[in-house]
DNA sequence: GTCTATATTCCGATAGAC
DNA sequence: GTCTATCGGAATATAGAC
């Protein structure tokens, strides 16, 4: 059996990226994890930092899994596509992280932004900035580095207004349209020359 | 002087976009806006209802200039680049639109969510997928229309990110240079034939 | 219309038994 | 480690004077 702060932690998580850090009390986080509000006040001094390691706790095992990718399939393929589709399932299919992330890009200080970029972003961002760069284009990468990330989070975002504008819905549990459709998007923006 | 209703609903929207409805009492409300809390229960119902009546507020008033933009251009120059330019200068140059339709899309259920594609969404949506059209592409140009408007939702999200990233910042009273960097993803995304 | 005052519930946090 | 019990404060909302 797991211990006891990582019981809280992964309760705390998907409690938060439902709700938000303000509407979920310690109450909640205590009924939620089968204990009472005092326990948790043993496993962390107050509900700042149960916040703050919540967050480290969750996003450093998300970010593991690019080291994976990158390290058993560093020869193969197409280095862009696997980016992508790495990224893309991520996301799609892990919402508690996907809604965490969200909420720390708009309600995160400037620290917590610092190691959100440093934790998250930094390793795809130079990925990315990487593959552009490969590509021969001289001007620089990182603009276009950013859109990337950029289109990707905010297609998650606009997900839920799919079946209201487009009558249809990119599925979760088949993230292969979604993934195709960025493609399209950056492949022809990498090919232009500038 | 304006109308002690209009007065509590910017008041309302300004705390809100920053600090997202729960964190901000009525108390909070009452207090930036010079009166004391009981009066709030005057001119709403309740906490909920003045959240609905500050997003229906301030949604109507930002997708009018949209009206403006169609009618009044409606037969110069570049048609992409001015809806880009309008929907980046929208969300870039008016924070609390900006973050209140992030929070919207984050936290709304699906009835806020049905209003906000209907009041925001489906103008811009549709005039996009025009665009797509008169371009004499084949495909389904939906996917491609929501796909800008992701990357655009996308890159006023990412923002805080890219001091910390890419070394430097859109400057948020410019923004050509974000404009510039969209439509270098989309110009090449349209005349692909597909 | 706006106020003072208050009812009720819930919050974060602590003390101390086991 | 986890509990029961409780403190002080802040939340939403209401009653009623002006």
């Amino acid at each position: 059996m797991t211990d006891t702060r990582s019981l809280i932690l992964d309760t705390a998580a998907r409690l938060f990226a439902e709700q938000g850090y303000v509407a979920i009390s310690m109450r909640d986080v205590a009924r939620a994890a089968g204990m009472t509000q005092a326990n948790l006040y043993y496993h962390f001094r107050d509900k700042d930092q149960m916040i703050n390691d919540t967050l480290a706790h969750l996003f450093a095992s998300r970010i593991a899994s690019l080291d994976e990718v990158l390290e058993t399939h560093l020869a193969d393929g197409d280095e862009l596509e696997r980016f992508v589709r790495w990224m893309v399932k991520l996301l799609a299919e892990d919402i508690v992280f996907a809604r965490l992330l969200h909420r720390e890009l708009l309600d995160g200080d400037a620290g917590r932004l610092a190691n959100l970029a440093q934790a998250i972003f930094l390793r795809p961002f130079t990925l990315f900035t990487e593959i552009v760069s490969a590509q021969g284009r001289r001007s620089d990468p990182r603009p276009l580095a950013l859109s990337a990330i950029a289109l990707i989070i905010g297609q998650i975002l606009v997900l839920p207004l799919m079946p209201l504008l487009a009558g249809n819905a990119y599925d979760v549990n088949n993230p292969d349209p979604m993934v195709t459709q960025i493609l399209a998007m950056l492949r022809p923006a990498l090919s232009e020359q500038s």
